[in-house]
DNA sequence: TGTACATCAGTGAACGCGCGTTCACTGATGTAC
DNA sequence: TGTACATCAGTGAACGCGCGTTCACTGATGTAC
């Protein structure tokens, strides 16, 4: 009765965690190092070698656009994580602060992938770029919960635009090479951010 | 009377030409295909051969730079007419407009680098974000000079987070694949900087 | 329980390709006299 | 004005390298009887 079919067994398992394996590395590596990081180097980190990948994917593309949505995974768990632990009313400052923060800002590899990848997300195909709309979305209608505004689709313009916007200043900062520029960049966007949308319009 | 070192003959004037042509090319490709594009295939554009290229640049790396400077000169001219044809009082509108346009959105190779390469500039060698850095700055300067605020530290600190914040939008809405979906995201951005920017606060 | 067999995740050599950079050269230009 | 020469922007073959992908294989696993 353990069997659910007949041709699967234990090995089944055993795939489904190396895949598992692959996409966190990747996921990690290509929001720290971009698009272009290879299969054979991703695969040695993982004591492989690169012929065993195109047992788990297609292509690059399909790794890619994988790695992509666990790094939006990752990331709504951590706002998850920090709205749970905000008192309640100040939800969406607890976002800007650790969206904002020093430590996201260091990290991009552990971090939000529309700042680790906005630009070269652009340049990549279709299916990968369809795959990052219902990301966008998914993330947006989370943050419009906690935005003011009147009605639904005002609050998730708003959420839209706060997210971008934040993406955006995110990625400058890491661009920037002067530390205290960083650092005031950042803690710019802090405030001006909290300011707009997070208190009473 | 017309020589200025003796060595300096007419090639010198054709030289710089060439170079000007080659950080020209390079400056559009990098912003409409990444920090990846090839010097053979930049050279072949220009009706050359890969060797030359070193005549007139040590690496890839200072062409990166050139080309980084020149996109912010572009964008800079650009951005000067938008300010003078718009009507006194109105030039952060109009900045606000242009840059968030759907014409610009189409047209990566001519606009904003800080969009078209943010997150790859992050990755690339220190000299490169120094550069950045200066860029980043003097952008800023001149948007500060129509910012509401208190204080020039004021201004400049919002001016630096508006820069950052449509440079964000504008680069997630190129990452989108749905046609309506970045129209959706530019429209609310003009509406809402405008909104929170451009009119008193 | 013991043996023959099928499966298939992972190996590693090989492919064609484009990359950044070097370098001996070519040939058009301007200079010297 | 005419000729010999120096300069150097641009040419194109060559370098070592890493890329994405394919493919014949190995060997550990579980199955069938």
């Amino acid at each position: 009765m353990t069997y659910i079919i007949s041709s699967m067994r234990y090995p089944a398992e055993h795939k489904q965690e190396t895949r598992e394996r692959i996409v966190h590395t990747a996921s990690r590596r290509f929001r720290r190092a971009g698009a272009a990081v290879g299969i054979g180097q991703l695969m040695k980190t993982l004591k492989m070698t690169h012929g065993g990948f195109y047992r788990h994917f297609k292509s690059k593309d399909e790794l890619f656009e994988a790695a992509l949505t666990k790094g939006f995974e990752d990331m709504r768990a951590r706002m998850t994580a920090a709205i749970a632990g905000a008192p309640s009313g100040h939800e969406l400052e607890a976002i800007i602060e650790i969206y904002l923060s020093d430590q996201h800002c260091a990290d991009p590899a552990g971090g939000c992938p529309v700042a680790a990848l906005a630009s070269e997300i652009a340049r990549q195909p279709r299916a990968i770029r369809a795959a990052f709309d219902r990301a966008i979305q998914r993330a947006t209608a989370t943050m419009a919960r906690y935005m003011t505004g009147e009605t639904e689709e005002e609050r998730r313009r708003k959420a839209g635009i706060l997210f971008s916007g934040m993406s955006g200043t995110l990625s400058v900062a890491r661009a920037v090479s002067d530390e205290d520029l960083r650092r005031r960049i950042l803690s710019a966007g802090r405030r001006i951010y909290i300011e707009a949308f997070a208190r009473e319009t």
